[in-house]
DNA sequence: CCGTTCTCGGACACCTGTGTCAACGTTGCG
DNA sequence: CGCAACGTTGACACAGGTGTCCGAGAACGG
C-alpha cells in the first residue's frame, strides 16, 4: 500500500481505489480551502468514504495535506507558466494578478493548513514560487520606468499579495462581488505601482 | 467568584488575586497575539500561576478570551479616540494608519483567536468599530476631493486594512523593518486613495 | 494572631482528533 | 465460477486539551 508518495503516480491499482483516491484529494482540497482545521473524518465524509479508507491511501493527515499541496503547486505552476508575461508590464501584471486571484480563490486557506501541518521546508517552495514570478515582473516594469522604484521590491510584492488576500476577505464578507474582484485588485495594485509622475 | 464578567470591574478582591488576574490577562494578550491556539495551560504558565487558578478567575477559555478582547477593544478605542482626525485628510489618514499599525502589531493574531473561540456576534463589534472610523475619514476625504471616489468605499477600507496586515506579515518574514513599516503603509494607502488626476 | 480568602497540585471525567487492527466485503483475474 | 488479493469498515488504543472537584497549604486583612 501507499505506493503513491509525493509523486502522486497512481499505478496499477484497482479501479475503485483510484476513483476513491481522486475523490479524497478533491474533497480534501475543497475542505481545506474552506477550513484549514478540518478533521480527517470530515474530509473522508466529504469524499464519500470511511475515515480508515483514507488512511489506507495516505499514511497520515500530514501526508494527505502534502499531496494536496503538491498538486496545488503543480496546477498553479502550470496555470501561471501558461501566462503571457511579456508586453506592456501593466497589462502583464493585470493578467498575473487575475490568475493569482483565481488560484487564491480556489485554494483559499490551504496554505494555512499546510503551515500548521507541514515542516517549514515544505512550505518554502509554495511561497517562493509565485513570489519570484511577481517579483520578476515588477522588476521588469521598474527597469522600463513603468513602475515606481522608490519602494522596496519585497514590499511591492507583499502589497500585491495582500491586496489579493484582502479581496478574498471582502468577498467572503459580502463587501464586493466575485465579478468586480479582478478589476478592483488590478486597479488598486496598479495605483500603488504607478510612479508619482 | 467570577464577580468580573465582561465588564471587567475588579471589586474588593484580595491584592494578590487582583495581581494574578492582571498577570493572566497580560500573559493571555501576549500569548494569543503570538499564537491564537495557545492552550490555557501555557497561558497560565506564562502568567506564573497554576491552570486551576486561572479557572478560578475565568469560567472558561472563551470567557478569558472575551475579557482580553474587550480590553483590547477598549484600549484601541481610547487610543484612536485621542487621535486628531481633523485637518488635511491625507495627514489625518497617515495618523490613523500609524495608530492602526501600532495596535495591529501589538495584538497580532488575537482576532483569529477570537474568531475561533467566540460567537460571531461578539466579533462584530471588534471589526465594525475601527472600520467605521476609517470609513468616515475616507468619506470626508472623498467629499473634499482629496481622495478618489471611483472605487467602492468598502473596498478602500479593506485596502487600508490588508495593507496594515500585509506589513505585519512582511515584518514577521523579515522583508521590512519595524522602523519603515509606518512609512510604507502610509505611502501605499495614499497611492491608492489619490485621484488619478 | 486568627479566620477568611486565595493558590496550588493531583486526579478525574469528558471531548475531539489521530492512528492502528482484525474481520468483513468486494473486485479482479485465471 | 472460485479463490486470492485488495479495499473497506467498525472497534479499539492513544494523545492533547478543557473543565471540575478535592484537600492541603500559604497569604492577606482585620
Amino acid at each position: 500500500m501507499q505506493t503513491l508518495g509525493t509523486t502522486g503516480a497512481a499505478g496499477a491499482k484497482r479501479a475503485d481505489a483510484r476513483k476513491n483516491i481522486a475523490a479524497i484529494i478533491e474533497a480534501a482540497t475543497a475542505s481545506l480551502a474552506r477550513d484549514p482545521n478540518v478533521s480527517v473524518n470530515d474530509i473522508a465524509k466529504a469524499a464519500g468514504v470511511g475515515r480508515v479508507t483514507l488512511y489506507g491511501h495516505f499514511d497520515s493527515r500530514a501526508a494527505l495535506i502534502r499531496e494536496v499541496v503538491d498538486r496545488a503547486i503543480h496546477d498553479t505552476d502550470a496555470e501561471l507558466n501558461g501566462l503571457d508575461l511579456e508586453g506592456d508590464p501593466r497589462d502583464a501584471l493585470a493578467r498575473l494578478l487575475e490568475a493569482t486571484w483565481r488560484l487564491t480563490h480556489r485554494y483559499g486557506s490551504l496554505i494555512v493548513a499546510a503551515e500548521a501541518a507541514l515542516a517549514p521546508e515544505d512550505i518554502h517552495d509554495a511561497h517562493v514560487q509565485p513570489m519570484t514570478r511577481m517579483r520578476g515582473l515588477i522588476e521588469r516594469g521598474q527597469a522600463s520606468g513603468a513602475f515606481r522604484s522608490d519602494l522596496p521590491i519585497a514590499w511591492l510584492v507583499e502589497v500585491a499579495h495582500s491586496t489579493v488576500h484582502g479581496a478574498a476577505d471582502a468577498l467572503h464578507r459580502g463587501d464586493i462581488t466575485e465579478a468586480q474582484a479582478p478589476t478592483l485588485i488590478t486597479e488598486t495594485v496598479l495605483a500603488v505601482l504607478t510612479p508619482s509622475h
